[in-house]
DNA sequence: GCCAATCTACTACATGTGTAGTAATCATCT
DNA sequence: AGATGATTACTACACATGTAGTAGATTGGC
């Protein structure tokens, strides 16, 4: 049920903050990301809408609603990221990480980092 | 004025037809793009969509509207990997990579490629 | 000159999202 | 018990997007 992975900048945010808050309600919520500058009711609607398209799920807990989230932060990431890749690289991982290259995002310590990190975690590839 | 480089995945591949074909009227695109299934019409109205946003710029030749891109395929790249990194990973590339590299679309062998590509290039970065 | 084909412009409608106000409910303090 | 404050639910509205039909203009062939 809870398929639909991609999240907008925003959605991102709010179920980010639950990701790290384990659960919470529209207002804890709201206090956690007052840098945004949202209402709480926004926060509400927002956290409402997520749960109706089975992003989250919640329950009710005296006068409060706390939501949690059903889908985790690598699901996500990995929907997001190989959707990126499927759309601007023609689902050449490679080809992100040359435009990355490219673009002076990683430099070649960087990459050598990257690269004893793969061989020291090969064994369970 | 052609700020907006963020595209849906659906614009993207109208724009990027557009790349490819230098210019064209909203009935080439259609047909080059008929693996899509949509009807002329809404490629006709994304097109004007788009142009009213300032991604594009048309002409009127004849009795065709020509439209061509305003943005090129590596503004709109740059513009949209950059913004998943600082969504998904703080800004950080490298987490990126890692990212990649834990989800095994990027193995050891290819990340020599790029090294080597890296080092290619080095004198102009 | 007229008909058929072609192409765009305009209109339309559903859905998702950003954003927030207002009303209703509930708890708590005095 | 009544006032006050907190919290959600409901409603609202603007804008972007996906999708396409209809009408109007234009053009090419006969």
């Amino acid at each position: 049920m809870a398929e639909n992975f991609k999240l907008s900048d925003q959605q991102y945010q709010l179920v980010q903050a639950l990701w790290q808050m384990g659960e919470g309600s529209a207002r804890e919520v709201q206090r956690r990301l007052s840098a945004l500058g949202l209402a709480h009711t926004t926060i509400g609607t927002i956290l409402s809408r997520l749960e109706k398209r089975g992003v989250l799920a919640s329950v009710t807990r005296g006068r409060e609603r706390v939501y949690r989230s059903l889908i985790s932060e690598s699901d996500v990431k990995r929907t997001m990221v190989s959707s990126l890749i499927s759309t601007l690289f023609k689902g050449d991982s490679k080809a992100l990480l040359a435009h990355l290259v490219d673009e002076g995002d990683i430099n070649e310590n960087e990459l050598a980092d990257i690269k004893s990190l793969l061989e020291a975690g090969e064994n369970n590839v």
